[in-house]
DNA sequence: ACTAAACTTTCCACCAAGGGGAAGGTAAAG
DNA sequence: CTTTACCTTCCCCTTGGTGGAAAGTTTAGT
């Protein structure tokens, strides 16, 4: 299958799935005489399997390790759940990051009137030494 | 004051402060004889300012913006209100976004034993076609 | 005055994770 | 037989910096 199909299939765009060649993650059969790439049926589930893991917001080299896990079919579940435990840490803490974040802001929007007056509490707190 | 001094001030690094400089966000004034840059307190003000503007999840475009609505006297507040008020927005897209990729791969690891057997929900999770 | 350490400068390369587009070869359809 | 639609590699661009090399400067100690 040509690179086109085999990125529709997997939900990803040309550029993208070329780039996973490119870094050894799925590389297919390659024409020596075309040049062309040749997706078979187990390249394009690892396809999927890595746009999955990617939107899963796995990293790049967690998604290799993934992957390589997917492959043997004697690794032990506790290796990908140990990741994906890790990865659920990772996501919380930027999610109470960002909520931290969303409340300062909107204790600043909600401070200043929004008028056309020049005073604005949103840059005097920008501009204090303490920051937030 | 030296660029380590003034870094230290703004809670930056060096490296940090010069790459301001070099995409015009923040320039010194810089001794012609030796190069050395020259942070005034104004700068330092200024350095300050965007470094609590990017915690703030602002871009550098944004910092440029709102550093540029700083330094006007005669902005109006409403400008820099739609800002803050737009990134709040972005900020909550995110989030909305983060809980649930969390959410679902809590499920998965709910799900999955994690233990020496090579059965694992999650991987099988992975590589189902409809991703999620 | 001399030297060594601690600064500083510019420049170039690199990270994630691809995207855009050029130049040139190939395949499929009319 | 030609046009169109693919495909390839190549290099530059993005964001927001970080790291290091080579070379100049200032400061501290002796």
């Amino acid at each position: 299958m040509n690179i086109s199909s085999a990125a529709a299939q997997a939900g990803l765009t040309v550029k993208t799935v070329r780039y996973y060649d490119s870094i050894g993650m799925v590389s297919p059969y390659q024409n020596p005489q075309t040049g062309y790439r040749d997706y078979s049926e187990t390249d394009i589930a690892k396809l999927q399997f890595v746009g999955t893991a990617r939107r899963f917001n796995f990293s790049i080299e967690e998604c290799r390790e993934l992957l390589s896990l997917y492959e043997d079919k004697n690794r032990s579940s506790e290796t990908v759940k140990a990741l994906t435990v890790q990865k659920i840490a990772e996501i919380e803490d930027r999610l109470a990051e960002l909520t931290t974040l969303r409340d300062q802001l909107a204790h600043l929007a909600n401070s200043c009137h929004g008028d056309n007056r020049p005073d604005c509490p949103i840059l005097d707190a920008l501009s204090s030494k303490h920051g937030a």
